[in-house]
DNA sequence: GCCTTGATGTCTGTGACTGACATGACGCTA
DNA sequence: TAGCGTCATGTCAGTCACAGACATCAAGGC
């Protein structure tokens, strides 16, 4: 995180700063009407307007294209474990953690987020893919616990576990039907969670 | 390599009912010296002395080869599950679940573990499939649980726990230096999960 | 001996991805 | 205004993962 950095060299040169865009929304698209591995990468590329070539430069490989501002998303759920108060125990600092995550799907992106689930949970190559980025945040959920002085084991244990409570939250939450908001889904699936603990 | 030159290989008589294992400790011979990506496929079948085809006969993907033997893997926690008394509560499923997964890694494999181990931790692709193996194995505990009547989310909650405990033992386990055995230490990380829920 | 079966080899093609190099608009400076 | 460097992009050629189609060839049974 460089935000507080001052370093306005060059108003970054404007080409297409929306190319990134028009890929994901092409590749979404286009997999959702005619399949993932129907698909290729020069299929997108050409549907947002540009080569093949293009589309690799911004995307690690067309799984990818999926998968983009996973690493803002990271930063929301890490940050509410930064900023809740001292002596927040484990659970709670993951509390704080999934509330300041619900605030990333607010319930106008229902829609959008259960059209991009469709396509991944229909390809296992996707679902790979999206549970790597789920092992990632727990990564960096961890490295935040432990920042607060939570030890090991219970630092990666509460991490997974937060990230699994969101899974199932998420997973809730663009069923058809719900109405609660990803937020409260949340909030009960991890109330779940602490329940578990209690009737070993 | 027609079938009129000499066959270097002694014993080609019979087929070899071992092909799988040759591929198998080829890869990982190469894979462990000259790394993941410099190793083709053609390489790891030329030195198992079978042909790249035969490679992709036996093995979904270049990543396949470094994780089979997991669905047996996943049978046997699974039947701790299923074996363990009625009335058992969730956790305690999963600690019998963690005992009977134990048994599938006695103290002789650790060093092989180790080397797999090593090599799937420098290569995210890698990684990637390792944790959707894993997602597998907590996808069956799940059902395992659920037909035990454990409720949802209870059943999903517990069941990725269990995996995560497992990862997080088994982790220990490979540690150099490392004595207890992998039950041991699964019993235990397990043991710091329910204290977790216990101090939110 | 013939036939079936199953594992393998051979050939060929597609598509994901990459390195090297060219281009052309942009912004800056002399 | 000319010149220059930057940066996103295009172009070209290559590697390699993987798959379909077909041939082969050792058992093993009849």
């Amino acid at each position: 995180m460089s935000a507080a950095v001052i370093t306005y060299d060059a108003p970054v040169s404007r080409w297409q700063p929306e190319t990134p865009r028009r890929l994901q929304d092409a590749a979404l698209e286009l997999f959702s009407t005619r399949g993932y591995e129907q698909t290729t990468a020069a299929d997108i590329a050409q549907r947002a307007g540009v080569t093949e070539r293009t589309f690799f430069r911004h995307f690690r490989d067309k799984r990818d294209v999926l998968f983009h501002g996973q690493d803002e998303f990271t930063a929301v759920f890490v940050d509410g474990i930064d900023s809740a108060p001292a002596d927040t125990p484990p659970l709670g600092l993951i509390a704080a953690a999934l509330r300041s995550a619900a605030t990333f799907f607010p319930d106008e992106r229902r829609e959008h987020a259960l059209t991009r689930q469709s396509v991944i949970d229909q390809h296992p190559a996707l679902q790979e893919r999206e549970r790597h980025k789920m092992a990632g945040l727990a990564t960096s959920v961890g490295q935040a616990l432990r920042a607060r002085d939570v030890p090991e084991p219970a630092a990666t244990l509460a991490a997974e576990s937060g990230a699994t409570v969101f899974g199932i939250a998420f997973t809730t939450w663009i069923r058809p039907g719900e109405r609660r908001s990803l937020d409260a889904i949340a909030q009960s699936v991890l109330g779940e969670l602490t329940r578990l603990g209690t009737s070993a």
